[in-house]
RNA sequence: GCGCCCGUAGCUCAGCCGGAUAGAGCAACGGAUUUCUAAUCCGUAGGUCGGAGGUUCGAAUCCUCCCGGGCGCGCCA
């Protein structure tokens, strides 16, 4: 379907056809509400390029641009700019076609690429917790929005499960285990023994040497070892997914470090045979002499005692992803202090001769209110379900406030889509690469841009259905008499315009912001324009308005991978 | 030392491949409620965009330097 944005485009593109100009500029939303609805810089641009006077050649543009039924004749102010205001009956008409539309004017992408996208990625042996937040929730988001574009998505969770952290593990647990411990909760147990493990191998040369045998062992395949790391792994997934159950979020494939465990070798002696890599000083290195940016920046693919490291384990795995996968395109939702590894592993990547665009999505580290890294008290990382679980608790004392009739089961279920929906927008809304302050008070509040406001607006709507006993919506035409009614409607007609941004610098705070407007615009057309006591054809019109409301609310967060609530 | 990221309203942040008078939310102040859920709406106030130069008709945005903060730089992941 094509977007306002979209005709205007063509209609300016014909128009400097026939002034005899290239295209230029970009057509972009106004910046004011004066200046219309959109405007283009294209006669600065022009006007720059060719040392003409800019306002002369808008002038010139302008007079042989057709704006037909769609916009009022163009204006030009200012240095030059030629701004667009919509004419209501296009609006109307716009309106009516995403509102018949299941995917809400959103067309899917010409160029389809098969993506896989590595988020998460926890950890074996170790709880989730708020380190992994971001990474979890920009990375399901990004996938949610990837796939509705027509993209082919697959989501994988990196898992680290093949670290020097095993070593201390299999130790314990054949010298520190507590088997009903473990019965009762198996990853607190493991991580009891770990940390017991790491702390006497600080203090202990033979419990340290004890430990690399272990991993010495487990790495040669020795069976008792592998079959306490299989234990271990195994319970790390079940604690990952019921995290993930809470979070909602899914992976079609899981291909954790152990994955890759045996083409190690394999990627150290093809890179020498190839001349990318070299011996220095008994150990394998990769060095990027050519680029500057690398030149005293080596990268070490096999230790001097043979061993592998996680660079190694990296290559590999987009060696997996682009023969195997046969991917096109990879993401690594990764925090940022990896970047210059990930420069490192591409720039191999090149070497190789793979072509699949290779992007590294950074993103900020999660603060405390101190403005430090966040943790708990005792200055430990906090664990991801505590904090979910407490999201939930504070979202449920708001809900027995304000609304204490309901039932005890919805309770609950509302609590979990307001609570995890809270921790979810807070983090998506901000642009990924600033570091992110978690505040309870904010994310929970009633008040701003925070889920539950959005929620509440979805919220209103689906009231209003219910009282009016869901009626099919009787599809005519739209009225707009209130000015609240025409900017809900141009709100409305702009998510097709927003969600293909998103994938534009992988941004998702941008279809955040956009559904907080949205919502702002549809509260004050709530307030403005009563629904179920306007006479006909305005209640339709209205009813049309929204129903299309809800649906691009719920539709837009879900793409955040937020949910939405019948009651609240 | 070298490299990367960041510095915008009292607070938290948008805006950053140059564009019109720099925008939100919170907090503050003033209004609106016989409610289709006030978890709302309307309004007021609040800025030398860290600093100094430069490029340009035009700079929060691009370039250089400086200050301040964070992170990373050969055998952890």
């Amino acid at each position: 379907m094509e977007t306002f944005q979209s005709l205007l485009a063509k209609k300016l593109s014909d128009a400097l056809k026939a002034a005899d100009l290239p295209d230029a500029g970009e057509l972009t939303p106004a910046s004011d509400p004066r200046f219309g609805d959109y405007q283009i810089n294209a006669a600065l641009v022009l006007g720059k390029q060719r040392g003409e006077n800019p306002r002369v050649l808008a002038e010139k543009i302008v007079a042989h641009f057709d704006a037909g039924d769609l916009c009022e004749p163009p204006g030009v102010a200012g240095p030059g700019f030629i701004n667009f205001a919509l004419r209501p009956g296009a609006v109307g008409e716009k309106t009516m076609e995403v509102l018949r539309d299941e995917r809400l004017g959103v067309t899917e992408t010409e160029s389809p690429r098969r993506i896989v996208i590595d988020f998460g990625s926890p950890n074996a042996a170790k709880p989730m917790h708020v380190g992994h937040i971001r990474s979890t929730l920009l990375g399901d988001a990004l996938a949610r929005i990837a796939q509705f574009l027509g993209h082919e998505v697959i989501r994988d969770n990196h898992i680290g499960d093949w670290g020097t952290q095993f070593g201390m593990v299999i130790w314990g647990w054949k010298n520190l285990l507590d088997r009903q411990a473990l019965q009762r909760n198996p990853l607190a147990e493991i991580v009891r023994i770990y940390k017991e493990t790491n702390h006497r191998a600080s203090n202990e040369p033979g419990v340290r040497e004890a430990c690399r045998q272990e991993l010495i062992k487990l790495q040669a395949g020795d069976k008792e070892n592998l079959d306490i790391w299989n234990e271990c792994v195994a319970f790390s997934m079940q604690d990952f997914e019921r995290t993930y159950k809470v979070l909602d979020i899914h992976y079609d494939i899981q291909c954790g470090e152990s994955f890759y465990h045996d083409r190690l070798p394999g990627v150290v002696e093809r890179l020498l045979k190839g001349g990318i890599a070299e011996i220095s000083e008994g150990a394998v290195v990769v060095f990027f002499r050519d680029v500057p940016e690398l030149a005293d920046k080596p990268l070490i693919i096999r230790k001097r005692d043979g061993g592998f490291n996680y660079a190694t384990t990296d290559i590999a795995t987009i060696d997996y992803r682009v023969n195997d996968l046969k991917a096109d395109a990879i993401w690594y939702v990764v925090g940022a202090p990896q970047t210059l590894h990930f420069k490192q592993i591409f720039e191999i990547g090149r070497r190789e001769g793979y072509r699949a665009d290779l992007c590294h999505i950074v993103f900020g580290n999660v603060l405390g209110e101190d403005r430090k890294l966040m943790k708990t008290r005792s200055g430990e990382n906090v664990p991801l379900r505590e904090l979910l679980e407490e999201a939930c608790r504070r979202a449920r004392k708001i809900i027995d406030e304000k609304n204490p009739d309901l039932g005890e089961d919805e309770k609950n279920d509302i609590a979990a889509t307001i609570g995890i929906g809270a921790v979810k927008y807070a983090d998506l809304l901000q642009y990924r690469t600033t570091d992110y302050i978690f505040s309870w008070d904010k994310m929970l509040s009633l008040h701003g841009n925070t889920a539950p406001y959005l929620q509440n607006a979805y919220v209103r709507i689906r009231s209003i259905f219910r009282k009016a006993g869901n009626p099919p919506l009787k599809i005519g035409r739209l009225i707009f008499a209130d000015a609240a009614e025409i900017n809900l409607a141009k709100r409305l007609c702009q998510f097709a315009e927003i969600v293909p941004q998103v994938l534009n610098g992988f941004r998702p705070n941008i279809l955040a912001n956009y559904l907080f407007e949205l919502a702002n615009s549809f509260h004050t057309f709530y307030e403005a324009c009563p629904v179920l006591k306007s006479e006909e054809p305005a209640r339709s019109s209205r009813l049309a308005l929204c129903d299309l409301t809800a649906r691009v609310l719920q539709r837009g967060l879900d793409l955040l991978g937020i949910k939405v609530p019948e009651r609240m």
